[in-house]
DNA sequence: GCCCTACCTGTACAAAAGTACAATGTATGT
DNA sequence: ACATACATTGTACTTTTGTACAGGTAGGGC
């Protein structure tokens, strides 16, 4: 079995080397030879470093060859995982997976299967089975909230600043971010912005916390 | 690794032997004994015989013991594939598959994967995409951003501190702050809020400016 | 060679954002 | 009357974010 990554940069991470130790490497899809057409390949695409929308026509253009394909990104984004999947990618990964991921992920693709993070996983199963209600899924969190919290929250979920909150509510700086920093504890974030995202439905991911 | 099928007829049929010789069978998730629960044991539940209430929580069962599992279906049914893998299967598939697919599932299943028949990954994906807005053709002033650029705006998108992207892209602190106010220039929003929800595609308004 | 861009970093500073501790007033219900 | 939840604000402080100004490197195009 033959694996190939394509990365911009051209140049192999040791990981992919711990992982796959005969594996290849090009710049570019159009250096992967024909005689590796067929069963037994499989393409790496490292979309880490590449435009936005670039990334799908070239997963697309990778599976068109008939071989599984990954795509491996730098920032993990649900919709545009559930793109690349569709775009014809049988894995999706992060860049900095590990050789033994690396390896399982290849084991799971070249049999067939699908690859992507257990979290991704739950997010999709969860999507799918409400294909009837098309109503937005709500935030059930944000019943938590006073109403005078909610309003403060919706402000920030739009982007204005405290100052601008505390015009229009016509209170205080201060008591703005008293409101908020009671936010903060109710949903269980740590910053403005992973409430905007929060009220607005998007997930958000902590590397730390 | 061991292959457990669990049937209430209790015996095994032909094809299960031809896929995996050393296959074990019993008649209730009970008889499953404790010295197999870990990582070296995939179940196999068919619930071809099953009244369709049970189906769900024989799979949750099931899964809850740690192991794969593979949810074997007499007749196919698109909606309940999917309450049945969000209810922790790792595969699905017809009782009646033969003995070479048997083995790639159950090579899939046991590196993490996810096995279901390619007509319905594409149901999956195609109902995942629609129910989920697409990111990516909807921000065109992405494009001005250059490839760091993007990848520190796709952070702070998801909610990242400056600190965990510094990390993250391997950089200092200093020149992430460098990237997003030029990102800030670009797209025109003043602070990291904004930007979160202009990549997002979630209008903002400016009481003031 | 030179110019340009992207990328990276430093010091220093200003401005927000966020927290800790404390207090007042106003409803509401028991 | 009392307890409780909510809303409000103050002082003071730490942390984070964002900007200004200055520089250094590497690669590509002319």
């Amino acid at each position: 079995m033959v694996r190939i990554f394509i990365c911009s940069l051209g140049r192999l991470r040791e990981r992919w080397i711990l992982a796959f130790p005969d594996a290849h490497v090009v710049s570019d899809l159009t250096e992967v030879g024909e005689q590796h057409s067929g069963g037994a390949l499989s393409l790496w695409l490292d979309l880490s470093s590449m435009h936005r929308d670039l990334r799908l026509e070239s997963v697309a253009a990778a599976s068109s060859r008939g071989s599984p394909v990954v795509a491996m990104m730098g920032v993990p984004d649900e919709a545009e995982a559930f793109g690349l999947l569709q775009a014809g990618a049988q894995g999706y990964c992060h860049v900095k997976a590990g050789p033994e991921q690396l390896r399982e992920i290849a084991t799971v693709v070249e049999h067939g299967g699908l690859w992507m993070p257990p979290n991704l996983v739950q997010r999709f199963l969860a999507v799918s089975t409400r294909v009837i209600p098309s109503s937005m899924p709500e935030v059930p969190e944000l019943n938590q909230l006073t109403s005078r919290e909610l309003m403060v929250a919706e402000q920030v979920a739009h982007g204005a600043s405290n100052r601008e909150i505390a015009l229009a509510l016509e209170i205080t700086e201060r008591t703005v971010k008293a409101h908020i920093s009671a936010i903060f504890d109710k949903l269980g974030v740590r910053d403005r912005v992973q409430l905007a995202l929060k009220v607005n439905n998007i997930p958000t991911y902590n590397t730390l916390n």
